[in-house]
RNA sequence: CGCGGGGUAGAGCAGCCCGGUAGCUCGUCAGGCUCAUAACCUGGAGGUCGUUGGUUCAAAUCCUUCCCCCGCAA
């Protein structure tokens, strides 16, 4: 098929390099540069990167809004339009301009977590399981017809990275089986009433807050790591928990109760025990080599 | 030139402001002690203090070149 793809992230590389081998990818819709990183220098997305070294067309209009700029989409005269993590909201005349229309690859078993933050949220939430959903691109956010959802289970071991990379691998496998079956599959509406959303990360949130239980704080941990990583400040450093585990231990809220061999943090229900962590400046590390050279005060109480 | 921290023994850190014998915790090796231990004691090995040039009687420390890592911010 003839395909206009739209993508920004990480998450949609993978897509993307699937389409290419499989279809005909005639131009990529993307997000424009913008200062990132340290230097503030204007960088080109992960999807940027992968359409320019395959000799692809690459647009990065600011809105989709303009007519001109919708004129020039429909002028690809493709077959279908497919979205991974684009960043920008499609009007109509968009999603509605090629005959076989416009489906998203979404990170999440809708109609549970619509939205910005589908794959950290279910882990935060504690769901045992994620997934993938194919389904219509409609004006309405997340809300298309689903052609089809893949589960991939949540462990006590996934974390935000691992289950975006399981995803976007799973999502690449998923979307080409419905694309090679498109004229098959009929499309699901989704059930309203199951709707969640899951809104976006804000940095705020990333920091540890001690009056939640232990287990609560765990699943934030899990979920926020790598990006963009729980953490709780000690003498006015930053310190990013990326992993942790719930203890039995008891103690004022907030407090070291550990900090020797072990750092051991109480929580308002149970304790954290932080496996590994990142010091301001400093790549991360088990917390039993941190602790070798770095001295928490025995006692102390985090806020 | 967005702001900032860092590169010191195999690991993690201190020392740097106020130049003057390279230090701590751990690991490692050897020996000792103990019924026993990730226990304890004793002793040892292991560093061109990231790189270049400079200042100085003397530089990990002050100034400078370049390389690399990271936090914030996006």
């Amino acid at each position: 098929m003839k395909i206009v793809f739209m993508g920004t992230p990480d998450f949609a590389v993978p897509v993307l390099k699937r389409l290419m081998t499989e279809h005909e990818v005639v131009c990529v819709y993307t997000r424009a540069p913008k200062p990132a990183g340290r230097g503030k220098m204007l960088l080109k997305s992960p999807v940027h990167e992968l359409a320019e070294q395959n000799g692809i067309e690459v647009r990065t209009p600011k809105t989709l809004r303009d007519a001109n700029e919708q004129a020039a989409f429909k002028a690809l005269n493709a077959d279908i339009s497919v979205v991974a993590a684009y960043g920008l909201i499609l009007p109509r005349e968009i999603i509605e301009a090629f005959e076989l229309g416009c489906i998203n690859v979404h990170a999440s078993l809708l109609p549970r977590w619509r939205g910005a933050a589908p794959i950290e949220r279910a882990i935060e939430a504690g769901d045992t399981q994620s997934g993938i959903s194919i389904m219509q691109v409609v004006e309405a956010l997340d809300a298309g017809a689903v052609y089809k959802k893949v589960i991939v289970p949540i462990t006590s071991a996934t974390t935000g990275g691992i289950l975006h990379d399981q995803l976007a691998t799973a999502g690449a496998d998923i979307l080409s089986e419905v694309l090679a079956h498109f004229n098959e599959i009929k499309p699901t509406a989704q059930d309203e009433s199951l709707v969640t959303y899951a809104t976006k990360l804000s940095k705020e949130e990333a920091r540890l807050n001690f009056n939640q239980p232990a287990e609560v704080l765990e699943r934030k941990i899990r979920a926020f790591n790598p990006f963009p990583a729980a953490y709780f400040e000690y003498n006015g450093e930053r310190f990013k928990v990326l992993s942790a585990e719930v203890v039995k231990e008891q103690g004022k809220i907030g407090q070291i109760l550990k900090a020797d061999k072990e750092l051991v943090i109480c929580c308002a229900q149970e304790a954290l025990r932080i496996l590994e962590i990142q010091r301001q400046g400093k790549k991360p590390m088990p917390v039993a080599e941190l602790l070798r050279g770095f001295r928490f005060e025995d006692g102390a109480v985090l806020k």
